[in-house]
DNA sequence: CATGCCCGTGATACTAATACCGGTATAAGT
DNA sequence: ACTTATACCGGTATTAGTATCACGGGCATG
């Protein structure tokens, strides 16, 4: 084996990812975001479909940049396994 | 082109980046935190020594939970504009 | 009504990240 | 001195992210 392929369960958190990020996008266009992020819209829209589960993390940066919004948040909201009441986990493989 | 092949201040970024991630490792032992974040000791040895200076970003997530550090700290650390004068920079793209 | 623009989408191409395996070097323990 | 452990480095294989191309739907304008 050589790379693993994506598990189920990281499509999932992808496309709660994707998901989060459309909700924190609102009423702005997609190719604007994407412009303010510097991406290409395809390539913002496949990870908001949550057909790019796991984008480079500084595109997610820039993104998060663009939304005005923090990384922290960011991935505690795309956390599988807690479900906010204390915020203190780790560990939990990728 | 589809695909745009890594500029050189991404490299550096990543190297930066990395040099980030092996000052927060600290004494720990590069297997011992590339467990505990659920990756190979490879790919953390890679990312540290910047020869994948664009990480996956729950890659860098599971990374900074085993490491104990923020995620928005360690974005603004590897940021190319800020020279760590007054740590109030906004500027983005990727 | 035809045309162009904006938005979102699907298919395709190419590079990069992840993982595994071998070998090598240095430091520590026995 | 030998062995063990840690880290570095080369190559290789496979999946996945990113960008360009081409298409359809909706809305405004001529």
């Amino acid at each position: 084996m050589v790379r693993t392929p994506l598990t189920p369960e990281e499509r999932a958190r992808g496309e709660r990812f994707g998901a989060l990020l459309r909700a924190a996008r609102g009423d702005r266009s997609m190719v604007d975001v994407a412009a303010a992020a510097g991406v290409s819209a395809e390539t913002l829209r496949k990870i908001e479909t949550g057909r790019a589960p796991t984008p480079a993390f500084f595109t997610v940066v820039a993104l998060a940049a663009a939304l005005g919004m923090s990384l922290d948040v960011l991935a505690a909201a795309c956390a599988p396994d807690e479900g906010g009441a204390d915020g203190q986990e780790q560990a939990l493989s990728a």
